[in-house]
DNA sequence: CCCTGATTCGC
DNA sequence: GCGAATCAGG
């Protein structure tokens, strides 16, 4: 794989919107996040500095503290160039359980998940077809869960939606995911039940 | 351990 | 220019 303008492209705007080097690498495929790295130094675009050219300060001289990797300035996206052919359609956030029942059947190829996750998002299963004690602590974990965003979200992560997506009270757990799984200990419990298990519990 | 970016240096 | 190896940290 080679930097085209297009991959070069991909890897300035996702760097510019905060996403870390593994997630562009994962994007764009066919580069560790080591390339990915290297190549943002090499583009110059290390740190969003506001200034231009700052040299070492040889004596004590106060800088104005440079946050690491927090907030997200983005300031007003310069949305210029009026020809150029914009060739990335809004990106369809996953639902995983969500609403929006309509004529479903995603008409856009969607070419990969924004989740790095391997498995889709199951449904949430009714709460009667849940055991009490499964309930209980699901219930005590989902008070610490880690309240991760869509974007947070890797293939460790717990990746149990929380609450209502069709408003803000909504989250990912978040929490550690079990290896070769997509939740924690306590939603691998709700979302894999025997179906003997299951089947008892019905009504 | 998981992750993050930064730097070096052989290619 | 490229990126694996390595470093330094959270």
């Amino acid at each position: 794989m080679s930097w085209t303008d297009e991959r070069v492209e991909t890897l300035k705007r996702m760097w510019g919107e905060g996403q870390s080097a593994s997630q562009i690498a994962k994007e764009l495929g066919g580069v560790t996040r080591n390339a990915v790295i290297g190549k943002v130094h090499r583009l110059g675009l290390s740190n969003r500095v506001g200034g231009k050219d700052e040299e070492e300060d040889t004596s004590a001289s106060a800088p104005a503290p440079v946050a690491a990797t927090a907030s997200r300035p983005e300031p007003a996206p310069p949305r210029p160039e009026p020809a150029a052919p914009r060739a990335e359609p809004p990106r369809p956030a996953a639902p995983p359980a969500a609403a929006a029942p309509a004529s479903n059947v995603t008409p856009l190829p969607l070419r990969k998940a924004i989740i790095p996750a391997g498995q889709p998002l199951p449904p949430q299963p009714s709460l009667n077809e849940i055991s009490p004690e499964a309930l209980a602590s699901v219930r005590e974990v989902e008070k610490r869960a880690k309240r991760l965003t869509l974007m947070e979200l890797t293939e460790r992560t717990c990746k149990w939606p929380i609450g209502d997506p069709a408003t803000d009270d909504f989250w990912f757990c978040g929490l550690p995911s079990l290896p070769g799984k997509p939740y924690c200990e306590a939603h691998v419990g709700v979302a894999f039940q025997p179906m003997s298990a299951r089947r008892d519990r019905r009504r």
